[in-house]
RNA sequence: GCCAGCGUAGCUCAGCAGGUAGAGCGGCUGAUUUGUAAUCAGCGGGUCAGGGGUUCGAAUCCCUUCGCUGGCUCCA
């Protein structure tokens, strides 16, 4: 079951009616027990409802206990809910009377000659709705969390105290609902990399900065080696640059000017100031400008797996997928005019193709352009905005990819594509971003010399596709609920020696299946069979090779298969054979 | 950064009225030589995140720093 269903499995309701309504239902209950409390807004949102209050002191758990069982009481009670239309002086007087100071606001704001309001027993809200007919389908509520949030997401007004909720039509639904968010906490990359040794972050080094161990520094090996060869044999190059660079550097990018509160303060050498880098950019920059370019050798397509830090504030901060150092698989490819559209198909067929290699196939595509109201904001020009963005929409209708167009969602030197992938569970994840930038080509006054002896501009497009190895790695984690497939496995096989007689057997078979190619281990502790297949099984080994007797004797191993149990007994020449051919063919599953 | 919550052994957690710390798993040692998801026994292990304060006495109360969590904002 996804999060987003849109219609009630079992009953006629609309999701988002029943949400808002719950979120009204919250109101109403808060109200009830706390008077003095301040409405602000409470919409529905894609996983429930919140709703903001404003009171001087917080919320904690055990209100929202007593606030829940409110709601529960006004639900049974079916109260009726009804929708006025008033004039707006009229409803400004209501919510004046009622001591809802951001209530009046958002009317003088919003409203126009007459608005709505609805209203349910003592409780009132002026909102479009629409809701549901009264309160006794909004019995199957849980009030999920509490937390912070701006009046108007403006940081300098006052903050407010947000409420979370899901509700269902029916207990069913809610039930199941509880479930998956307790599958998604079990799941989280946080706990499997801890749980599986793959990474970790030290109190001691600081916030944000990620420590790979062995056996997630092997995921990321392969990952980046499988990167490399399809970025080869993509056309593109690859670079290597520095982590700091001098000051000027960032003077002439641009970035001391707009980016400077996500770089970290500099540092003296040489009594001249370096900074560390939160962009790749300007170093691939440098290597294009060390040579005058021609036509001919356009397009240059570079990429790099690139450090960089940028300043997050701690509050941002999670896990994997927010971090402060972070290494992109960054590339840019500078072209000509004439090859734009060409690249950019390119590049859309090349992103989708690797985060299909991974196992992620069911894909969001944004689409993000200027704000027509605003087009004073933007680097560029008109002309150039325009051949950008007709060939960002004409790759994505070449392809037949859907897409949704994100108005004023570009950022000022350019249109991109934003790539989410969906997870297991259905959840979206921002990995590629493929930007146009005609700041920094103009900042650096990057050139080539045409057919006609004269310097052009080239177009330079920015493209990260995996995003940064640090994020995706969170979202693979996720994805596979690190259970990771045969290709990705820090560990994909591992022999188990069933008494201390077979070890010898055990060690040379582990010698042979590495020289092949595989990542092997032996269990050489001295335990019960029973125990090391549990071992191997909550490590989510790939493949496990069981060795006694019988094997030692015929020179073979009993096979058995993460997730399918005993497969029985295999020639170790066949069982190298099949497991190299799952390995470079990538297979999500594995067929014996 | 802001609001709220949290930080006890490697991990999960108990210690809920202030009286100098406890379990399970993991680890180590020994016995067992094992046939498809946990063999038995013994042992070690904690400046209770760091610092400061209140108190005769602080894991427990207060302040502060660091880190983590859920959000707000932002983003790869």
């Amino acid at each position: 079951m996804g999060l987003h269903t849109r219609m009630s499995e079992e009953t006629n309701l609309s999701v988002d009616v029943l949400r808002h309504s719950a979120a009204h239902l919250l109101a109403q209950a808060v109200l009830d027990l706390y008077p003095e409390t301040k409405t602000g807004i409470g919409p529905a949102v894609e996983t429930g409802f919140y709703y903001d209050f404003l009171r001087d002191t917080p919320f904690t758990p055990e209100d929202l206990e007593r606030i829940e069982a409110r709601m529960k009481e006004i639900a049974r009670s079916n109260i009726p809910v009804e929708r006025l239309v008033l004039p707006k002086d009229e409803a400004i007087r209501m919510f004046e009377e009622r001591k809802q100071p951001l209530k009046v606001e958002l009317i003088r704001e919003k409203g126009d000659a007459t608005v709505t309001v609805y209203r349910q027993g003592p409780f009132a809200d002026f909102c479009l709705g629409p809701h549901v007919a009264s309160t006794g389908v909004l019995e199957n509520v849980k009030l999920l969390s509490v937390s912070g949030a701006y009046w108007k997401g403006d940081e300098h007004g006052p903050q407010m105290q947000r409420i979370y909720g899901a509700v269902f039509a029916t207990r069913k639904e809610l039930e199941d609902h509880l479930r998956l968010l307790e599958e998604a906490k079990k799941r989280d990359h946080r706990r499997l990399g801890a749980e599986h040794d793959l990474f970790s972050t030290s109190d001691v080094l600081g916030a944000g900065l990620i420590l790979w161990h062995p056996k997630g520094a092997r995921i990321r090996a392969v990952i980046e080696q499988h990167w490399r060869e399809r970025h080869w044999a993509g056309g593109y190059d690859i670079l290597y640059t520095p982590h700091i660079g001098r000051a000027t550097l960032w003077e002439t990018s641009g970035h001391l000017g707009f980016y400077k509160d996500s770089m970290y303060s500099p540092m003296d050498i040489d009594d001249q100031p370096y900074y560390l880098k939160p962009m790749n950019c300007p170093f691939h920059i440098q290597i294009y400008k060390s040579r005058m370019r021609s036509y001919r050798d356009l397009p240059l397509r570079w990429a790099e797996l690139g450090t960089v830090y940028r300043y997050e504030r701690s509050g941002a901060l999670h896990g994997l997928l927010r971090v402060r150092g972070f290494t992109q698989d960054d590339a840019h490819i500078i072209c000509t005019p004439a090859q734009i559209e060409d690249e950019i198909l390119r590049v859309l067929d090349f992103s989708v193709s690797i985060l299909a290699d991974f196992g992620f196939t069911d894909n969001k595509i944004e689409l993000s352009v200027r704000d027509p109201k605003n087009l004073g904001k933007y680097a560029g020009s008109d002309a150039l905005w325009r051949q950008a963005e007709a060939s960002l929409i004409k790759a994505l209708e070449t392809r037949g990819y859907p897409y949704e167009r994100m108005e004023g969602e570009a950022v000022f030197y350019g249109p991109k594509i934003d790539i989410k992938i969906k997870d297991a569970i259905g959840r979206l994840w921002q990995c590629t971003t493929i930007q146009f930038d005609f700041n920094m080509s103009e900042r650096f006054g990057m050139t080539y010399v045409g057919e006609d002896g004269q310097e052009h501009r080239p177009y330079m497009v920015h493209r990260a596709l995996l995003g940064s190895l640090e994020r995706f790695f969170g979202v693979l984690i996720e994805h596979y609920n690190g259970s990771f497939p045969l290709w990705l496995a820090p560990v994909q096989t591992v022999i188990l020696p069933i008494a201390e007689r077979h070890e010898a057997y055990a060690k040379s078979l582990d010698d042979k299946l590495r020289a092949g190619g595989l990542r092997s281990t032996v269990d050489l502790s001295r335990e019960k069979v029973g125990k090391k297949i549990r071992q191997a099984e909550v490590e989510k080994i790939p493949l496990i090779l069981v060795v006694g007797d019988k094997e030692v004797e015929r020179g073979s191993a009993s096979l058995r298969v993460h997730g399918q149990g005993d497969k029985g007994e295999i020639a170790i020449a066949r069982f190298l054979e099949q497991a190299l051919a799952f390995n470079s063919q990538k297979s999500l599953i594995v067929n014996f």
